[in-house]
Formats: structure tokens, C-alpha cells, sequence
DNA sequence: ATCCCTAGCTAACAGCATTAGCTTTAAGTT
DNA sequence: AACTTAAAGCTAATGCTGTTAGCTAGGGAT
């Protein structure tokens, strides 16, 4: 019988899909190996474990939601800049929730770990959108932290069905931009 | 020999306990049995299993929670109240990281779930800081929606060890505040 | 064609949640 | 005070999942 000819890569791939359909609670060995067509102790061969998985699909995330924030905001600035870097994240999480769960669960695990790179990266993206603002530059750690904050905060809980009011969602989340929007254009340099 | 004398609220309280110490996801049903001096299968005469009780913590973090936003904001309001809500929840979240966990992760089971109940509860301590800022009626929700993002996102990243640059988390939640302070004020309905 | 590395397999083990069935506590009754 | 009884807690056993050990065979290199 043929070989499946796999690689780290492509199991890390399958896991993901797999979280984003079942939820990054529920992962297991067991189906990934099924949805890949191979047995479970197979997958050791290319990964170290289930946490060493969990890791690799939280590297993946940070690179693919700072591709995304960084492809939608290329050649815009200011408000159109920002509106675009939110809808990206948003957009990101609610395709791939679990990716993106795992991704919020991780933890770098050395000086050299990938994910600090991949995550510091995908940072960058969203710094970028505030300089457009000029702020003061100790204002520019809060107002990210805020809007990183606010993003995050969104997307997780629309993803878990935090929003039970009839409003609509993508009404709020406009609305929100808009206000912050508003907020950091009133806080450039002009201070007082 | 004498009898533990449980019942389901002090396992309950017993597995919050335990959860903000080592995390939600290492909730087991072993720990919270070593931690109330009992073997493992008697937890099963007081809850129906893991899933329940960390639905029961859940019902449990959602009270605590929506009692200390409530306690903080009594007799202030305004840009007064929001600070205090506001500081509440992420003491609330510091001091109980496990327990928020399980809310966030939590869904209401059906219609008379105490969940729901306790849930809506907490949100509704929220949404009173709002009305202080005599907002449009379709505009709370967004504020509200945002206010909830917000406080969500800062909380569960600051808990996450997710700001790593060393501007003070403290200056950066003050600023975030007084930038929504600042904001709802000048929304209100003098709009146009 | 042969050699060798290793992907993938089977078998076995360990840990955890859960269930079944027993024992005995301790509260309530007479 | 003796007796009855619902249930608290225990031991033993089951099943599922992650993981390891050791074997087998696929397929590239020589």
C-alpha cells in the first residue's frame, strides 16, 4: 500500500482546519490522524505531541492574521487604514476560530521560538495602522494595547456568541471603528 | 471515620478555586476530589460531571462578577462609574483568571439555565454605567457592545501575559478609559 | 539489484472521566 | 434507645485518549 508522505506541515494544516470546524477545545490526536487517513501514533513522526500541535498551529495563526491585517492595509492610511486592519482580524477569527484560539492559548517557549517572531510580526501589522495618527509616542503603546484590545475582545466574543441582542453585529463593530476613529484623530499632537 | 459533608456549591467553589490557580483547562475532576479530601467518584453524588461543574463555575463567575461591577458603581456615575466598573472587572478577572475562563467558555444550556439569568445580569450592570451618557437608545448597544469588548479584550491578554512592552499596563487601562470617557461624552445627543 | 532510512503500523501502557455496586454514616421515626 | 432508610463516600471496573516501544515495509540513494 501506498505512503501517505506526509510532514510537519501539512499535519499542522489538518489540525487547524480540524479546530476551526470542531472548536480548539476539542483537538485530538485521534482526529487528525483520521481526517489525514493515517493511525494515531503515525503523527509522532512529524510532531512531538499534542501540545508541540496546539504550538504549531498558534505559529500559523500569528503569520496568517499578520499576512491578513498587513495585505489589508497595504496602500491605505488613516481611517481607511484602520476600518481595513479591523475587518481583516475580524474577518480572520471568524473563519478560523479555532487557529485563532489556539494562537491566544500559546506561550513562547524560547528566546528563538517562532512564535515570538510570528506574533511580534502580526503586532507590527497593527502598529503600522497607527502611525498614520501621529500620536505622541508613549500615547501610540496605549492606543494600541486599546485597539488590540478591542479587536481581540470582538471577535471572541461575537465568535462565542456573546452578541445576543437583536442589533446587528456588523452595525456595532462599524460603529466602534468609527468611534475610535474618531478618538485618535482628537488625540493627535494638538495635545493641549 | 466522619463524613465530608458536601455539597454541590462548596465543589463548585472548590474547582473555582482550583481553576485560578492552575488554569481552566487543567480542571479535572481528580484535583477538585485531593483539594476536598474525598476519592473521585464521590464528586458524582453532588454534580453531574466536568461538564457541569465548570457550567456550575460559570454560573458562579457570572454572580461574582456582575455583584462586583454593581457594588462598584453604587452612587457614581458618569465618567465616575465607568472608571469604577471598569476597574472592577480587571481586578475581578486578575484575582480569578480560571473562573472567567469557564464564563467565556460557558452556553447557556436552555431557557431557565441560572446561566442566562446570572449572565444577563452582569451585562445589565454594565449597560448601567451607560446610561449616565444619555446616549441614542440604538447607540447603547454599540456602546455597550464596544464597552464589553473592550473590558473582555484588555482582561483575558493582560491575564495571558500578552503586553509585553514595558509602558505600565496601569497607565495604558487609565488612558483606555478616559479615551472612552472622552468619546461617549462627545457622542451624546447633541449630536446634530 | 541492494542498502538503508524512516513513515506508518500494531501492541501495550498510563492517566483521566465515568459508572456500578457496596458499605456505612447519620438523620429521622417510633 | 433501637430501628429504618436515603444518600455520602468508597472500591473496582470500563472506556477513551495521549503516548511509547518495537516491528515492517516503502522508496530513494548507491
Amino acid at each position: 500500500m501506498p505512503r501517505a508522505g506526509l510532514d510537519p506541515a501539512q499535519v499542522t494544516e489538518a489540525a487547524a482546519a480540524l479546530v476551526d470546524e470542531v472548536g480548539f477545545d476539542r483537538l485530538s490526536m485521534g482526529l487528525v490522524a483520521e481526517r489525514l487517513g493515517v493511525k494515531t501514533p503515525s503523527l509522532y513522526k512529524h510532531v512531538a505531541g499534542q501540545a508541540d500541535l496546539a504550538h504549531r498551529i498558534a505559529v500559523l495563526a500569528a503569520t496568517q492574521l499578520g499576512d491578513a491585517v498587513r495585505d489589508a492595509t497595504q496602500g491605505r492610511a488613516g481611517g481607511d487604514a484602520l476600518f481595513a486592519a479591523a475587518q481583516a482580524m475580524r474577518t480572520y477569527v471568524r473563519a478560523h476560530a479555532g487557529r485563532y484560539a489556539a494562537l491566544n492559548s500559546a506561550r513562547p517557549d524560547g528566546p528563538d521560538d517562532p512564535f515570538a517572531a510570528a506574533a511580534a510580526r502580526a503586532l507590527g501589522s497593527l502598529a503600522a495602522v497607527l502611525h498614520g495618527y501621529d500620536l505622541d509616542p508613549d500615547q501610540e503603546t496605549h492606543a494600541l494595547r486599546m485597539l488590540r484590545s478591542m479587536l481581540h475582545g470582538f471577535s471572541t466574543l461575537e465568535v462565542a456568541g456573546g452578541f445576543q441582542l437583536d442589533t446587528d453585529v456588523d452595525d456595532s463593530f462599524t460603529w466602534m471603528i468609527t468611534f475610535i476613529d474618531r478618538g485618535l484623530r482628537a488625540a493627535t499632537p494638538p495635545a493641549h
